[in-house]
DNA sequence: TTATTATTGCAATTGAAACTCAATAACAAT
DNA sequence: ATTGTTATTGAGTTTCAATTGCAATAATAA
């Protein structure tokens, strides 16, 4: 699940907007879909390159903005001075609490954002198409 | 209301953390709580030099941590390619809805979140002290 | 197969944030 | 008040994530 679907969406998506599927572009999806793992560009970089997929960083970088765009990850944290991603498509959905002690991120489920979106979207004539909460704290361990 | 309250918890903070207080640290947090718009570093520093408080970046880069430690300030949104604040004290909560069109910032408020915050402490036995929630989509004008 | 045009990798650049360090200023002890 | 101790300041420098220019390359259409 996910996987394959996840390559099959891409394509869709850049064919849709007229840009072209490259091997490099096939590559990059492929390795965000091996795990559900948080990730940013410099670890996605050095995974490619531990399995001898050489790809610039810069293609990494402009590769991004079109996979969150297609809706197939999403950022989910600024940390440590850069951006940190999930893919989305797959995975179930979910929100992080961010221990402030001993940095840990922990996801959660639950079912009120979409009670909170819905108002929203009620009462102002808006359109939702996502959110993002984090939550802040102190951990068991940390307290 | 906030403004000259804000300086003395600053202050009380300053203390009880042994740390000094300065009148550039004063004039800093004079300045967040002049208005209650969001902010960046960069703005900060630009008004404060308009009023010929030469205040250097460096000093302002230090206080933020202090200020958002203190619960003063807190960051609400990364957005081109730096973080925004917004002073937390004295002003009522509320969250953020983002426009993907116009890139407009609607605040709105909503109760649901402490539910959330609740059922999450109860459910895993941490402590929340805050929480960050940003909805996206787009609003009436550009639908 | 050829022409067109997007994409790639490299290197240089930008910009936010952090750091260095000498000078300064706050506070405590005299 | 004066001195000693130590935190803070500002200017400049450094770091590093992210972006961009450019020449070479590769993907699609004709």
């Amino acid at each position: 699940m996910g996987k394959t679907e996840g390559i099959g969406l891409f394509r869709d998506y850049l064919n849709q907007k007229g840009l072209r599927n490259t091997p490099e572009r096939e590559t990059i999806v492929r390795e965000v879909f091996v795990t559900h793992d948080h990730f940013d560009v410099d670890t996605l970089y050095l995974r490619l390159r531990n399995k001898k997929k050489n790809i610039s960083k810069a293609s990494i970088y402009r590769t991004i903005p079109l996979l969150i765009d297609s809706g197939l990850i999403k950022e989910v944290f600024f940390e440590d001075g850069h951006m940190h991603y999930e893919h989305e498509y797959g995975n179930d959905h979910h929100c992080h609490f961010r221990c402030l002690g001993c940095k840990k991120i922990i996801e959660f489920k639950q079912d009120f954002i979409e009670d909170i979106q819905e108002t929203f979207s009620k009462d102002y004539g808006f359109e939702v198409t996502g959110h993002k909460l984090e939550l802040f704290g102190y951990c068991r361990d940390c307290l």
